[in-house]
DNA sequence: CTAAGTGCAAAATGTTTGCATACTT
DNA sequence: AAGTATGCAAACATTTTGCACTTAG
């Protein structure tokens, strides 16, 4: 479970300077390989997997897996403390896409809730709540 | 898209009868194909994907989809009404991977919650909440 | 020098598909 | 008879792994 990297290698920093260009942005392993390939560097896919993980082990990137057939999808957020609030948690509109930032109290009610009742612990920062944005709740419901 | 049924086969009739002597439990599809084998009635894989999407699309099975890498969850939950039970959510314990099944009446608080103040509409089915379990929670805190 | 990371190719995994055959209606 | 479903094996897509080699500390 120890996934966390140690050694601040050659393609470590070239997938952080590059995340650090594009935060919030939703990308794929392959988007990063094809990025990379493209860009005359080219960084091998196992390499690629690998920091991946690391890098959401470590809290720097989020993944969402959108469903079972589709890579999942990664996204930078930065390296602060921004998750380490426990009033923030994430929707994730399953039509468009769009990835929702939340602020609000109620995920601790919920939290609480699945510890009392339930005996889970609930990692709020590793947890998406899918559905249906505004935009997309308003369009399905006209046609 | 219409993945519905039309002729009713002897493959289609042994799974729902089966489906129906395990509501709410969950199922992957290689579980029901080695439930058959050992049965000493096999069916082919392909047969087993198909119908149980039809069945999905029908609205008698429900489907989960944990993560990308863990095959998809199925549940039966009947013809009827009863799948418009929307008090059914997932906890995914991420230390040893048990998938906890839970009902309860708090998934719909949340549910409203987020429509209310947040006007997003949350899929509690697809929807699966990380975290430690018991067990888990409490090995971790000891050893 | 040692531990850790890389990258290739191969394996593993879960699911889908092509197609000849068999079954439903 | 016509339309649909089956089941095998092969194809697919994504991710993981084994291993020899390279690199960071």
């Amino acid at each position: 479970m120890d996934q966390r990297s140690k050694y601040r290698t050659k393609q470590r920093k070239l997938l952080l300077e590059y995340f650090e260009t594009i935060p919030g942005v939703h990308f794929t392993a392959a988007d990063i390989c094809e990025y990379f390939r493209e860009k005359g560097a080219p960084i091998g896919q196992s390499t690629v997997y690998r920091q991946l993980e690391s890098l959401v082990d470590e809290g720097i990137l989020n993944k969402y897996i959108i469903d079972g057939n589709t890579p999942a999808c990664f996204e930078y957020t930065g390296r602060d403390e921004h998750r380490a609030e426990e009033k923030c948690f994430h929707c994730k509109c399953e039509k468009c896409g769009e990835l929702i930032h939340l602020h609000c109290d109620e995920i601790a009610r919920i939290k609480d809730h699945l510890y009392d009742e339930h005996r889970f612990r609930l990692d709020p920062m590793r947890t998406v709540f899918y559905g249906l944005c505004e935009k997309c709740t308003l369009e399905s419901e006209q046609g």
